[in-house]
DNA sequence: ACAACCTATGAAAGCGTATTCATAATACGG
DNA sequence: CCGTATTATGAATACGCTTTCATAGGTTGT
């Protein structure tokens, strides 16, 4: 044992020992007055609760861990900082409550560590990994997959079978968002996209694109760079740079809506009479007074629900019973920044 | 060994007896290998990780806590829906990767399940735990402090000895605040509090107070319900409905205040010709154009490294070195929301 | 050259739990 | 009333790791 960092301070915590000297039974007894209950006589079995919560005994999950090889651990890979990711992240820990599993947090911000992190988690014998994060594409995760570990990919879709997915209808949705433009009689809009990189940027771009293009519709792609409302504010500073304004405005993330909607709006246009803006994804604050930003809502708690399900089925059951990807369509939510061209 | 939920999927993982035998070892030295090179030969330093990496190999941090008696986790409650404790958690774990720990997530927000919650946290025989609610009140936690373990309470502050907090200066943020309206001519203010049982409320208010009676300026007190924007725009309802507008309104949270500015924005008033607004936290909107909110900005890297210092400290020293109660200065933002009443 | 010391290593114990295996005790059917 | 099935229980083992203890081999000092 470690010298100088171990806990000194209180006397050591009870264990199931413990608990059976008291109640005067075999250490067994007391894991199966707590395991199955209906395998011990009435009797023992009051004595054990009775020395346990005299002794405040709490079963150690690590002890447990190690005998059953399964650490109910769920890893959650999640860059901390992104609004989306945090709205998601909420959604998964509330769902994690019932299936009466934990999650342990990995930043995955700088994915220059992702190497380290990968590692960790191994380490650490999870049960199951969730990988939140447009940033981690799923060749990077493969050392978890090759280790068996159940991987859900989540707000990401993926091809192969090995590896689960949930993600919202990004193609379906941007095409609802086009659908609505093109019928209010739009006949210019620019794509602002986040990153490059992204596979649900690309999901969203085509899904607008093709339907604009169906339509006749003039559709160019304005980079921001990644999803927030940084890069929105400097789109819109890249869009009136370019002397002319599109009739409508479709960025790829509601953040960077906000920024665009801002930087236009410093500019002295007004949302919807001169520009239309359209986000996706369905934060908290489009709904807010300010943006009442017409978007995409993704379903965040039955995301959440799915995935988890998802994952616990992988996890448990050696023969997945789910499909490879999962997708769910967003709802359009249709407030006050598209008005009608005629 | 339970039969259904164990995952038989790959081959077992590869352990440091497998790592042993390949390299020809013995377990021990495949441990001091990664432990403490330096008491190994070289020679057999190498081929222990030799085998290890063709075995790919990773120590299983199960094991190691329990031999170790100490988990390398951190515990942290947070209501996981509220933007700020998003905000904390995303700075607590930047902070904790250096310290090589690791943060096992606890949604806090139920409160009625804090029992439930509260055992689950002793279960895992976490080294500490970080208490980041205000709807926790350390009285819940003595649980844990009986145990010996290790609490940091984030952005509460506490009096006991016994329990370690950090918190941005509250009270001296607000006078900060008070001071500015002061100074800018304001005559009477109204405060609208998020909760009424929040200790930083109580402290905020006490704050604005006594520096508005002591300036002779009048101050009454509005209650919002929590810190959300729907609450701050229901305080807006309110503050109409008393049918005369303050000269200023400071509210307790930044969410709060952008549902107040909201609020009085669709019922015709300007900010800040016609009400000034004031809010605190520094919540990423709050230098959104569409706001750019006067406002206090909570330290936050600040506080989560001070907090993970402190935790480190008393989880590794049997005898803190750091006092109770830590309190950071809030930084005043001076933006748009706050004009010169003359 | 021999005692006194290091150093490198393996064997073994221990961390807390769940489970298997053996055994004793009980119930049951004829 | 005896043989069999069932149930309750404890002893022992395994899970993967770190660390202590013992030991063999090597080094240094005189």
């Amino acid at each position: 044992m470690k010298n100088g960092s171990s806990p000194v301070r209180n006397a050591r915590r009870a264990t199931s020992v413990d608990v059976a000297r008291a109640a005067r039974v075999s250490q067994a007894t007391v894991s199966r007055a707590f395991n199955a209950p209906h395998r011990v006589n009435a009797d023992k079995r009051e004595r054990v609760y009775e020395s346990a919560s005299h002794l405040g005994y709490v079963p150690n999950a690590i002890g447990r861990s190690l005998s059953l090889q399964s650490s109910r651990i769920i890893a959650v890979m999640v860059p901390a900082a992104s609004e989306y990711y945090q709205n998601a992240l909420s959604a998964l820990a509330r769902q994690v409550i019932p299936q009466d599993y934990q999650l342990l947090l990995f930043e995955s911000f700088a994915t220059e560590h992702l190497e380290v992190v990968l590692t960790s988690v191994l380490r650490y014998h999870v049960d199951g990994v969730i990988v939140a994060s447009s940033l981690v594409p799923v060749v990077e995760v493969q050392p978890l997959v090759a280790q068996g570990l159940p991987v859900l990919m989540f707000n990401q879709e993926v091809g192969s079978g090995e590896v689960a997915s949930v993600s919202v209808d990004n193609e379906g949705g941007m095409r609802l968002l086009a659908d609505h433009l093109i019928e209010t009689g739009h006949r210019s809009v620019c794509f602002v996209g986040g990153m490059r990189s992204a596979r649900t940027d690309q999901a969203r771009y085509r899904g607008a694109c093709e339907r604009l293009a169906d339509a006749g519709v003039a559709c160019r792609y304005l980079l921001a760079g990644d999803y927030s409302y940084e890069a929105g504010l400097a789109a819109a500073e890249g869009l009136a740079a370019t002397g002319e304004w599109p009739e409508a405005v479709m960025a790829a993330g509601d953040a960077v809506a906000f920024g665009v909607m801002d930087g236009l709006r410093e500019r002295g246009l007004s949302i919807p009479d001169d520009i239309s803006v359209t986000g996706f994804d369905g934060l908290p604050q489009a709904a807010w007074n300010s943006y009442r930003l017409t978007t995409i809502e993704q379903p965040m708690d039955d995301l959440a629900r799915l995935g988890m399900e998802t994952l616990v089925d992988r996890m448990e059951n050696p023969e997945p019973t789910t499909a490879g990807h999962q997708r769910l369509s967003g709802r359009l939510a249709l407030r006050d920044t598209v008005a009608e061209r005629r």
